[in-house]
Order: structure tokens, then sequence, then C-alpha cells
DNA sequence: ACGTCCGTTGACACGACGTCAACTCGCGGG
DNA sequence: CCCGCGAGTTGACGTCGTGTCAACGGACGT
């Protein structure tokens, strides 16, 4: 049985190299550039040991990303955990989203990537269905986060729950991804920093939360 | 001189035959399975033929692009053309977009593509150029329907034109590729219909238009 | 000690890419 | 009228990345 066991562990974590190996390698080429031989070199390994433990490159690549929706909802729910109201709440993800996008860029493109794609959920392989998992828990805490902000009265209470999560998570990722990808090219043409952008659009989406009827204006500055 | 025009004439005419090809390849088989023998065999001309009017298979769907954001350009305007005030100009066009990326989803994911990818307007070849370009005429439509809803009042008067339009532009990209590329899945889990999330959305950000002061509540469904 | 099984590897075939020399053809000069 | 030049076009080639296969080696059970 402890045989049985150390080999699984043995294979765990020579997956876990694989993807270690394929990370790296993705935020030194990029993925256009990435190939099979850099990754198992990168984790000195033969090319053809990755095909045993993966289906293809798009299937180490979904690992990663995987890892990176992980990261991404655990700031999520640290944002959430540090903030009182549901509205400083979910102000609190939007800046822990705009942190993810800065500090671990390699993670939000494959985020941003696989937010890009047509997913069948039927016929979607496991490792997508994976990503897709964690990406609705993502979406669950910011859905809690406005609950608590209807509740103690933060947030305007004829939003519906779930829809409003899905309208800020999209914006919220348009945002930072137009700031991120196209933010370099506005400052010359308009000047006007990424950070700035981003800063006032998060102020916009907090705006329409707290909504008409409370005083939610919070543009001071 | 009337044979060095008609040679040019020719020229661009072969050039649209091959972008022609990719378009309708793109939307048989997507980005990532086309080949450049499909664009070849469906423009009815020789492989090598297609790299002397191109650098490589980016530098055409590039070109397929270009078109994309043309089109979505043109909508934007005929939404603005089509309604009075800057409030319902700027709703004309977030529903302007949604109806771009239902009915001509081909370059709906061109354009999207395009978004997640970082552009160093400096180095960028130039068919990127163009398309930047393009991308920011349409911001300009946006920013001047919210310059108009300042002006009649339908718009806060406390919002920059140009850092709001950005905003828009990312919030509503970002939700329409959201409810594009997971809405199936959406309907499955939360039995939540893309289009009432779009919709939904739209208000959502519409409210944040109209702002505090104003009475721009519309959630009368 | 030996057979077996699992992990591992080098070698192969295939497909796509990008380039090159060679070919065709319409045009202008001798 | 014939010739040759140049632009346009093509088939063939070399290269690279992928995915698969049979063969190898070492650890484990008997």
């Amino acid at each position: 049985m402890s045989i049985e066991e150390r080999q699984r562990e043995e294979k765990e974590q020579r997956r876990r190299t694989i993807v270690d190996a394929a990370e790296t390698v993705l935020a030194e080429n990029g993925r256009d550039d990435m190939t099979m031989a850099d990754i198992a070199e990168e984790a000195r390994l033969s090319r053809s040991l990755l095909y045993v433990y993966f289906e293809d490159m798009d299937d180490i690549v979904l690992a990663v990303t995987h890892r990176g929706f992980q990261a991404m909802r655990k700031r999520f729910e640290a944002a959430v955990a540090s903030h009182d109201t549901g509205l400083l709440q979910l102000r609190g993800i939007g800046e822990a989203y705009v942190d993810f996008a800065r500090e671990e860029p390699t993670y939000f493109h494959l985020v941003a990537q696989f937010e890009s794609r047509t997913a069948n959920p039927e016929e979607a392989p496991d490792r997508m269905r994976k990503c897709l998992g964690e990406a609705d828990r993502g979406l669950g805490v910011m859905a809690e986060a406005i609950r608590n902000g209807v509740e103690d009265g933060s947030v305007r209470a004829d939003l519906d729950p779930v829809q409003t999560a899905m309208t800020l998570w999209g914006s919220t990722h348009g945002l930072i991804q137009l700031a991120a990808n196209k933010g370099e090219g506005l400052k010359q043409r308009y000047d006007l920093s990424p950070e700035i952008l981003v800063d006032s659009g998060l102020r916009f989406l907090g705006a329409a939360l707290a909504g008409p009827s409370t005083g939610g204006r919070d543009e001071g500055d």
C-alpha cells in the first residue's frame, strides 16, 4: 500500500515539476513562443515524458491557468475578509484584481486568454472544467459580498447578487485588460496612465453599486 | 500610367481575395485550426503566393481583424446617429456592440483576441497600428456621445469623457465576452440566459452614467 | 536469482511553415 | 516579327514542432 502511495506521490510530484517548468517558460517566452521542448528542458525531462503526464501543451497550460484562478480567488477571499461593509469588500476585490494583474502578469494573461474562449461545459475536458469551477468560486465570493452589502445597506437592494457579480466580474476584467494591454499606448495618445484609468473605472462601478438613493459618492480624489 | 494603375488595382484585388478567403475559413474552422493551405485553397491560389502579399498568417488575420474593427465602428456611429440624448446614444452603442457580437461572431472573436494582446504602439507592425487606429476612432465616438450627454444633462457632468469612454468600452466588452463565452454554462448552472445578463449589465452601467443626482432609474425591465 | 511491470527514452512519421530557384506571360525595344 | 526583360506565380525543399511507437532499464514481487 505504501508503495502505491509513494508511486502516486512521485507521479504527482512530477506533474508539479512539469507545471512549474511550464510556468517559468510562460513567464519568459510567452505562450505563443513556448514549445514542448522548452518545457522539457526546463523540467530536465525527456520531451516524450510530457505526453505521459499531459494530453498536449494546451493541457499543461490549462494546469497553469488553474493555478492562476486559484491565486486570484484567494486574493478575493482575503479582500473580503479584511473589509467590513459589502461595498468596501467589493471595492477591495476590484483592487485585489488590479494587484493580481500587476504582480502576477503571467497568471493574469492566462486567465484573460481563458476568458476569451468559448467553453462548452458539456464536452469540455476535465482540466477546463476545473478552471471553470475555480472561476465559479471566485464569482461566488463576489456574490456573497454583494449580499453582505445589500444586508448592511451599502449596496443597492434592487440588484440580483449573481447577475451583478457577473456584471462586475466582466466589467472589471475588461477594464483591467484594457488598461494592461493598451495602457502604454494610451499614455502617449491621451496622457492618461493605466493606474488612473483603472482607478476611475473602479470608482465608476462603485458608484453604480451604491446606487442613486444611497449617498455612494466617493469621487473625493 | 494606366498600366501601373491596373497592376495596382489587381494587386489590391488579390489582397482582398486572400482576406475574403481567410475570413471564410476563420468562420468555419476557427483561428487555431486554420492553416495557410486552407486559405490558399479557399482563395484558389498557391500557398506560396500568400507570402508575396502578406508577411505571415498573423498578418492576414490582422487584416480581417481590421475589417472587424471597421464594422464595429460603423455600428457605433449608426447608433449615435439614431438617438437624441447622449445617454440614449451610449445605450445604443452598448446594444450595437451586443448585436455586433451576435451577428458577426467571427469579427467579435477577432476583436476580443486583439484586445487580449499587449500592444506596443512603438514597435507594433503597420497592420496592428491600423487596428489600433480604428479602435481609437470607435472610442472617439463613445467619448463624443458622453460629451453630448454632459451637455444635454442626461449624463453626470463630473465624468471625464475619454476616461469614461474607456471604462465603458472595457466594461461592455468584458461583459459581452463573458456572456458570449460562458453564457451556455451559466444558463445551466444559474438558469440565467446570456441575453438577460447582458441586458441587466448594460442597465447597471447606464445607471452609473446617469449618476446619483439624475433620475437615471430604468430597471422597469 | 529471475520474470514482470512501470517509468523513461530516442527515433520516427507527419504536418505546417517560410524560402528559393525556376517557370509563365504580357509588354516594350530592336 | 522576334527577343528579352520583369512582374507574377508556382512546385519543391529544408526546418521545426508535434504526437506516437517500440525498445530499454530498474525496481518490485516471487
